[in-house]
RNA sequence: GGAAGCAUAGCUCAGCUGGUUCAGAGCAUCUGCCUUACAAGCAGAGGGUCCGCGGUUCGAAUCCGUGUGCUUCCA
């Protein structure tokens, strides 16, 4: 086989995807294993893959691949959210583009399109998983739109209507001009805006020329003023009592009321009262009793209610009532001022406050079990930092509104008979039947039922996920649903908490009397360089697809999860990808080597790399158990670094340079076949971190029979560990560091050789390695002795002396005295801090034997390495 | 206004239950190497009052309090 110089990410990417994906190994089916289920967070239908995704996904399948290696029978469920707003958005958009108005066009009409849409451009995210290696299960792909599970979604409605949870009410909700439907709290973000501070007089209706004036940042909402409120304490406006005033520009008489919700000192002290677009004015408005006049349109323009400038924009308005109040003489000065503005999440437009009849479902009931399951880690939360949050959105749990005024979506299954009495239903017939048994007088004629024409929350489906995409509405006894549910671990960013892991806690105790996951795992959130967050607005997220093209899945994955601590948010910076790419270099070319070497195998060849081997085998065990450990606790990031660190440095740096046998020298047997075991295991533990190119250099290491691939290799269990050998392998490359350090410093070239001389009492240890020693320190002779050697450069490791002689070097005892004196001066300050500490009896006394052992031990190293030092030194 | 989190090398950050496997990684910097897999590399090195102050403790980067600075969430 022609090795290439690098590794060739992009056909091997395709190569294995599809090779797993048809071998069926992402696929699964109820059997006698042990189950390891994830469902994906079901991302937005219209969403392209971002930098989000990535490290959200790269994770879930890593936990799949590892627990797939584990032996568990893992089911990673794909899909989609159907996304209404964005969806409709786009839907209205292609639309355009065809010259349709959605005006001109019926509901069904419209749903055509929409699902035309939704086949020919929705999913692309899932595609683009794919690239990303994502270990998927894509026979079970779900869509919160698909027939059954719109079935669900409507089944939950009625119930939950039928327990009471579920009402029709008018409330100030949040409504979206762009998309015009209402939204729910969470989906407004809330940002810091630079506004102005307008402030505004009304003239006092008496005899006398006198004014109020109100401060406001919107003074396009005066037309909507139906009060002027102080507070009953400010003397400014004490002797306001029961006056009225006019509202500029309309003169409509409005009443000064008092009220203490009022903050003095913000502003006058006095407050334009708008009940209609404001929620604290407008409970204001039902305190007081006052009017309410809605001034804007459902698209944010001016109503008729407003007189003035009917059919204008709100912010365009906003810049014309302020000269208008100019040229009226009510208009007195504006400010600079920094407020929070709401914007919907969906469209970033301004959210407007507006009253409007919409569907409320009350979550107070829902919470206790949701809220205690978390609290009492039934449901384990990581990192558990976030239960605070958690408890504190769940104890002040507010009505959710669900209903939204679009088309795409599952349509409230309420109807209304010509009195306006609601029937709430799974479909038009039981509401029928519902009319007749209640009201038999008046369906005697027959007349029709009107169906709401609102539809659901996008969000009051997604939150049925983890239960619906096993079939719970159709069985709940269904044998997938019974082995897959309760999922293992949900894998979410901090800001879906409410969104996705209350609601979806929520509904998984409501309706299966079950959690939902038994943990969930919140990863961080994704920054720029700046620490900027990155997302669409802003287009600070680089193209996903664009960076795999350019430098592989592998490095990608490699990129987000070494930079992803535990929970805490990431920089992304495109240095780390370069890491990764080199990183997948180097494995290529160690395979390269390695491989390098069969055509050398030799029966006849003497073993002598048992050492190395040994070694580098104690070094998998503890890593691997390490890496265990660390997993479980979700420190992916650290156990990917011991990883990368044992490949890299152990594995590459080291072992492979201990056993490499000479130029065109022949190989033992052993050895290499040790070494290819040892690069499988390797691979094995890196496998669910970089799928591709370690299932790419398993099978470029040897052939292999059909079904022998990585991703299904079932990792070793590594008990016990040989903490001896351990330790030799650490003496041995701090002795090859020390000599290597020593050659640098006394300037000798790569190619210089060198005497080597070694007083030491563990010639056990040396004659094992001295080979590896020499070899690795360039040195043509290797000897012990119990002198010192004239001439030589000296140094000192642990407690053992070493002497190296060479022709070339250009040797500097001044710079050697100097640096062994450091070294006395340091440990002899060391040695009488834990002497003083041995000396402490409190210390004696309290610390853990262990503890004080370890002392004892410092002690007694600190001392034979002084007295080798001391000696040493003495010889200069 | 309420709550949480963060402050460690030039930069970005690790450091779980206090004790040399505790001061570490990557990038950047410096020195020497195109050494028979890899210059996307190899061998080394330097670099830190662990934000300030106080406390608990035999012992604090680690626990507590406080000040300062930053971030986020909620209203």
């Amino acid at each position: 086989m022609e090795l290439s110089k690098n590794f060739q990410h992009g056909e091997a990417e395709q190569k294995w995807y599809e090779h797993w994906n048809n071998s069926g190994y992402f696929n699964s089916k109820p059997d006698d294993r042990p189950p390891y289920t994830i469902v994906m967070p079901p991302p937005n239908v219209t969403g392209v893959l971002h930098m989000g995704h990535a490290l959200n996904n790269t994770v879930q399948d890593l936990l799949i691949r590892r627990a797939k290696m584990q032996g568990y029978n893992t089911c990673w469920v794909p899909g989609t959210d159907h996304a209404s707003i964005a969806t409709e958005a786009k839907v209205v958009g292609m639309l355009r583009e065809r010259g349709i108005d959605k005006k001109n066009l019926s509901r069904d009409e419209f749903l055509k399109y929409a699902w035309e849409w939704k086949e020919k451009y929705g999913g692309i995210i899932l595609q683009q998983l794919r690239k990303l290696g994502c270990a998927l299960d894509w026979d079970r792909t779900n869509f919160t739109m698909d027939d059954n599970y719109y079935a669900a979604v409507i089944r939950v409605f009625v119930e939950l209507y039928n327990k009471g949870h579920i009402y029709r009410g008018v409330k100030m909700i949040n409504w979206d001009p762009k998309a015009k439907t209402a939204l729910s709290d969470e989906e407004v973000n809330y940002k810091q805006t630079n506004s102005k501070l307008y402030y505004v007089q009304y003239k006092i209706d008496s005899d006398t020329e006198e004014y109020i004036t109100i401060a406001t940042v919107r003074p396009e909402t005066i037309l909507g003023d139906t009060a002027i409120c102080v507070h009953p304490d400010d003397p400014r406006y004490a002797h306001l009592k029961g006056k009225y005033c006019f509202v500029p520009l309309i003169n409509r008489r409005i009443p000064i009321i008092f009220d203490d919700y009022i903050d003095i000192e913000f502003g006058t002290g006095a407050l334009k009262v708008t009940p209609a677009h404001d929620l604290n004015d407008y409970n204001l408005g039902l305190k007081h009793n006052l009017a309410v006049v809605d001034t804007l349109n459902e698209d944010g323009t001016m109503s008729e209610a407003a007189q003035l400038y009917i059919g204008e924009d709100r912010f365009a308005v906003r810049k014309k009532i302020v000269e208008d109040l100019k040229t009226a003489g009510n208009f007195v000065k504006e400010e600079e001022y920094s407020n929070q503005v709401g914007f919907s999440e969906r469209t970033d437009v301004v959210i407007e406050p507006r009253l409007s009849m919409q569907w409320w479902c009350n979550m107070q009931d829902m919470a206790k079990p949701a809220l205690e399951n978390v609290l009492n880690d039934n449901i384990e939360f990581h990192p558990a930092k976030f239960k605070n949050l958690y408890r504190h959105w769940m104890e002040n749990i507010k009505d959710w509104c669900v209903s939204r005024q679009l088309w795409w979506g599952q349509r409230i299954p309420a109807w209304y008979d010509a009195e306006g009495t609601i029937y709430v239903a799974n479909n038009a017939d039981e509401a029928l039947e519902q009319y007749r048994s209640k009201k038999p007088e008046l369906a005697a004629s027959n007349p029709a039922l009107r169906q709401d024409e609102d539809v659901l929350d996008t969000w009051f489906s997604s939150w049925l996920w983890p239960m619906q995409v096993f079939g719970w509405n159709e069985a709940p006894d269904n044998k997938d649903l019974q082995y897959y549910y309760p999922t293992n671990t949900l894998v979410t960013a901090p800001e879906i908490i409410f969104f996705w892991v209350a609601r979806m806690a929520m509904a998984g105790y409501e309706f299966m009397g079950k959690k939902p996951f038994d943990k969930v795992y919140f990863t961080g959130i994704v920054r720029d360089k700046q620490g900027r967050k990155m997302s669409k607005s802003l287009g600070n997220s680089p193209d996903l697809l664009k960076l795999i093209e350019d430098t592989g899945a592998d490095a990608v994955r490699f990129s987000v999860m070494i930079s992803s601590p535990a929970g805490n948010d990431l920089l992304f910076d495109e240095s780390q990808l370069e890491q990764g790419r080199n990183f997948c270099n180097k494995m290529w070319n160690a395979m390269k080597l390695a491989k390098g070497w069969e055509s050398r195998v030799s029966d006849s060849v003497k073993e002598t790399n048992t050492f190395a081997i040994d070694w580098m085998e104690q070094r998998i065990a503890k890593v691997s158990l390490e890496v265990d450990e660390l997993i479980k606790d979700f420190r992916l990031s650290e156990a990917l670094k011991l990883i990368y660190s044992l490949i890299w440095d152990d594995f590459c740096s080291w072992y492979l340079e201990w056993v490499k046998p000479g130029m065109d020298q022949p190989i033992a047997k052993n050895t290499y076949e040790k070494t290819i075991a040892i690069y499988e295991q390797l691979l094995q533990l890196l496998h669910p971190y970089m799928p591709f190119i370690t299932e790419e250099i398993y099978h470029a290491l040897k052939e292999r029979a059909t079904g022998d691939d990585l991703i299904v290799r079932q990792l070793p269990v590594y008990e016990g560990l040989n903490q001896e050998l351990l330790n030799h392998g650490a003496m041995l490359q701090e002795l090859i560091t020390a000599v290597r350090d020593t050659r640098n410093k006394n300037q000798l070239k790569p190619k210089d050789t060198i005497k080597l001389w070694i007083d030491t009492k563990h010639t056990g240890l040396y004659k094992q390695v001295e080979h590896i020693l020499a070899r690795q320190v360039n040195a043509e002779e290797l000897g012990y002795t119990a002198d010192a050697k004239q001439g030589a450069i000296s140094i000192v490791v642990q407690t053992d002396k070493l002497y190296i002689e060479a022709a070339a070097a250009a040797i500097d005892t001044g710079a050697q005295k100097e640096q062994m004196r450091k070294e006395l001066d340091y440990l002899k300050g060391f040695l009488v801090s834990v002497e003083k500490k041995l000396g402490n009896e409190r210390f004696v006394q309290n610390a853990k034997p262990e503890i004080i052992d370890a002392e004892r031990k410092k002690q007694a190293d600190a001392e034979a390495k002084i007295k080798a030092l001391e000696e040493s030194l003495s010889l200069l």
